[in-house]
DNA sequence: AGTGGAAGTGATAGTCTCTCACATTGTAAG
DNA sequence: CTTACAATGTGAGAGACTATCACTTCCACT
């Protein structure tokens, strides 16, 4: 694997520097104003090089989902592992939810705010999203033994709940601020609980 | 109000044709694919006509939100009026928020998918948008009177959690099939009433 | 040593947003 | 009635972006 950056007229490994630039340039910039265009310039190439290593703009985005989804079920299974109780432990998930949209804005963003087909195209991403959904469901089901249509429910409400702290709070341009992270975090670890707890209402809806 | 749709030089009321065409074309192309460009074209202007009404494509996207917005708030409405106790008219409520997003994707795609500045810039797309705010937390308030901090803690809940229903189904590309609408706005109006039923866990977060 | 294919280049087409000077038209005051 | 103004639309063009294509360079393997 060559080192140097002159002017050697093969990058080396230009399909991971895209991608580490890209999570560089979305940090900075945002998910809308990312350019192919402005990545190439910041790695040292034409405008048509990622084309070798990327079918278009959607698959690089694509790419850096999957590494985003990777590091948002690192984070996920960080605050798992330190609350003990299956209720807590989804309470400390739904709160690692909220903080790592925050937190991690700009990798948040592209999971989910850029429209990417997650279930049928790019199979990698519907993969390392199934694998982060599974996290959840996994936990919840120690928590229903025996009744998988109410886990599958209660999952649902679960990462629907944290979910929507999350994107109600990334919603805004801008870096929410810490206190507002602190506090959706923990409502929505409330939440969590408040759902495991009312549970059996669960069912009867509309 | 002038009707000739003929060579004139003045469209008659363009502002207006350009919001309704604009809904039009987010419908068929989604936000992602909306252009001022095809918008100007349909319109039957040039490209620069509508910068006259308009500062700019954001603007011209807030205004959209704006009447989205609205239409949103009236079918929530709607939906409260059907129902008695308010525990029944917040979960009608929940799942409204969640049939609407799903049905009038455009619409919704418009107000939260597309990094408008809800808060601070375009104050009447902020006040839009607090006034849907406010018919829920106006209805959770008759819940849990006396204490307007526990009120905004589930309303704030309520909310997240029908707007992750909601976020999570229009994630897609391609409008989500009737069967998955029904059952997401099923489990959000249950996730509602389980929230209602728990509140008390909704303290102890983080 | 030499060659085939992988990786990068430069040019180009087509689309988009936004700006500017200019053309047209409704309207309202003289 | 006319004339001047302000509002509205035009045409041209700058600058950015995505994507494609033929061509070049260079690495790896025989």
């Amino acid at each position: 694997m060559p080192a140097a950056r002159s002017k050697r007229y093969h990058h080396g490994d230009l399909k991971a520097a895209l991608i580490d630039g890209a999570i560089e340039l979305i940090a900075e910039r945002g998910v809308r104003g990312f350019s192919l265009a402005e990545l190439s310039r910041r790695a040292g190439v034409t405008v048509a090089a990622p084309y070798r290593h990327f079918a278009g703009r959607d698959e690089l985005l694509a790419a850096v989902a999957v590494r985003a989804l990777d590091l948002f079920g690192q984070a996920l299974a960080a605050q798992a592992s330190e609350a003990d109780p299956p209720e807590r432990r989804l309470a400390a998930m739904a709160s690692g939810y909220v903080r790592f949209a925050a937190e991690q804005r700009a990798l948040f963003g592209v999971v989910f705010g850029v429209g990417l087909d997650k279930k049928t195209r790019y199979p990698e991403l519907r993969q390392a999203y199934e694998d982060v959904e599974g996290m959840l469901s996994a936990c919840v089901a120690e928590l229903c033994p025996g009744d998988p249509d109410a886990s599958e429910q209660l999952a649902d409400a679960i990462e629907a709940t944290a979910h929507g702290y999350a994107a109600l709070l990334t919603d805004q341009p801008g870096s929410p601020d810490p206190a507002a992270i602190n506090q959706a975090a923990a409502q929505a670890a409330g939440a969590t609980l408040a759902l495991i707890q009312g549970r059996a209402a669960l069912r009867d809806g509309g």
